[in-house]
DNA sequence: CTGAAAGCGCTTACAG
DNA sequence: CTGAAAGCGCTTACAG
């Protein structure tokens, strides 16, 4: 005899009433309860899990779908969702999507359907028709965390933090003022609204038509690479850099450095997240909590698969960002040739 | 009708036979197996998974315990485990065990002996007695990578690398040699072995007096910080440095580049990985390929899993360590005071 | 408040 | 090569 069997026995009661003092669900007496929960501990019971799926429908799982884990925002908002499930007492089964790799399309076509969780999270998924569908066929509660392409549920508002970082540039006399990182491979939205902010900020400065936006990949050696072979050009150099992201910027700081142009008097550069090398490299940024974000969209998750189905249960509130203030941005140093 | 129940009346055969045509166990006529494959698709089956697992006793899942997905070695092992699990079809389930956090504690306590999953990969676990305990309790195949503590299945040589490393720099006529990174927090075997062979190569120069262990996390910040506050003072600054990690070098070249310290002629520093930002910063170091000891992780797993329990499955062989040589070692340009 | 029974959707000997 | 039946370990109406 094994598992709730045996509970049952040594209690002294029916598998019934063992599995309902154990799961708190239905009436037994505190007596019994008492019994069964100490015949438990005894045999050191461990409910199985794929029994209580198959017979509640539930699986205690929470599936999570992200564009790997390099990048610092994924990484933090992955450990905050884990945070919060584990004190949940959910599993959380992992689906590296990074696009354009096989296992993105194995993903989408096998592994979601084989639903074995009773809930997503999407974080920076940015889906595209066809994996949209396949992630609505799936039919369970879904919140997506920086995804566009869904109704976005748990995102700071990413044409504002661009405009809003590009404004500060702009206060500080700047008008060489580049949009540096983003626009590699598929055009992601975060990206393109980023880009949107920035373009608005300088628009509404009279100066749209010096909107640029130079293309990289999103990380530190993308940043550095690209900031290189534009900072080389002596003539064409901007004074201001708004990264679409913290990454880019360390890497421009970095270029920047290398070639002997110092920051802020030389360049100001300006991010977007409070990455964890920020402080060290005193960058001037857009601060947002990508933890809190994984850790909002675990609550938000939970409520949606504790509503009826088509009961619709919007987020508590939307990210917000604020601008910290470092050494990474000044006043230009040469006068901007206006 | 559902599932299986309905593949089988589609094809017109039991439910056993439908079993066996779409698990390709036990003879099927080559005609029946096209035929339920046809209105499995027709119908768009997709197994249960919980009840998949109820019946055969296999969960088709593996568990992935780690310490963060922060650190750049984890983070490539992790992608390097997904890849791989993803095109054997198997679920990955993560737990995020960091030290010194309460879900480590729940990991250990409660969530493996849940058993989601059919084997385990440890990553960077270093588990102390009870911890272990809890995993032998859990009596599935384990493989460990970079985990002191197990049987270390899938490891660098820690201490043939540090060895290494220290001897690259005696070898440009190093003398003053630190050593950077680590022993915070709990002492983890890794770090212990990679200062024991930094200790042996010095031990062998004659130099054992002047091995120096200065402590630090194993970021980037950390051994910027740890860096700063060593090669601020000139009269005992080293003229090399062996980091416990790249992090911790790359940290240790910020900080010194900030205090105007020239990197190889001022200080030389060598690490070890080959991250993702080591070319960027031309660091010297002993590259690992972190994601190919992920994949080694599930291929030795899988092997393990299919294997009779109680045999013996041994790693096919241990992971290699290289010298890349870029640019932030050289002749140390102070004479060393001998 | 408790128990007997059915059922969740598969797999797997077993018999044919 | 195929099918009927039992069983995996739970939960959940249902009756009492």
């Amino acid at each position: 005899m094994n598992g709730i069997a045996e509970v049952a026995r040594v209690a002294g009661v029916s598998k019934s009433t063992a599995s309902r003092a154990l799961s708190g669900a239905g009436y037994v007496s505190e007596e019994t309860r008492r019994r069964v929960a100490s015949a438990a501990s005894e045999v050191g019971y461990v409910p199985s899990a794929p029994a209580v799926s198959l017979a509640s429908g539930r699986t205690r799982t929470v599936g999570v779908v992200l564009p790997g884990v390099t990048r610092w925002f994924f990484a933090q908002v992955l450990e905050g969702i884990q945070e919060s499930l584990l004190s949940a007492g959910l599993d959380l089964v992992l689906y590296d999507a990074r696009s354009g790799t096989p296992g993105r399309r194995r993903i989408f076509d096998d592994f979601l359907a084989r639903r074995r969780f009773d809930g997503l999270i999407a974080v920076g998924v940015e889906p595209h028709d066809a994996e949209l569908e396949r992630i609505e066929a799936v039919r369970c509660p879904v919140v997506s965390v920086a995804s566009a392409g869904f109704p976005d549920d748990i995102a700071i508002d990413d044409i504002d933090v661009s405009r809003r970082a590009t404004e500060h540039l702009l206060g500080l006399g700047h008008r060489r003022i580049l949009f540096l990182g983003g626009g590699t491979g598929r055009r992601t939205s975060v990206e393109s609204r980023r880009f949107e902010g920035y373009r608005v900020a300088m628009d509404a400065a009279g100066l749209g038509e010096r909107a640029t936006h130079v293309h990289c990949d999103v990380t530190v050696p993308g940043g550095y690479a690209a900031a290189a072979d534009i900072l080389g050009d002596l003539r064409a150099r901007p004074t201001g850099i708004v990264a679409v992201a913290d990454e880019v910027a360390i890497g421009a700081i970095i270029a920047a450095q290398r070639l002997g142009i110092e920051i802020p008097h030389g360049l100001s550069v300006i991010g977007v997240d409070d990455h964890e090398y920020a402080g060290m490299f005193l960058l001037t940024t857009l601060a947002q909590d990508a933890r809190a974000q994984g850790s909002a969209a675990v609550d938000l998750l939970l409520r949606r698969m504790a509503a009826e189905p088509g009961g619709l249960v919007a987020p508590a509130s939307q990210p917000q960002v604020r601008l910290v203030v470092r050494n990474s941005t000044s006043a230009p140093f040469e006068t901007p040739q206006a």
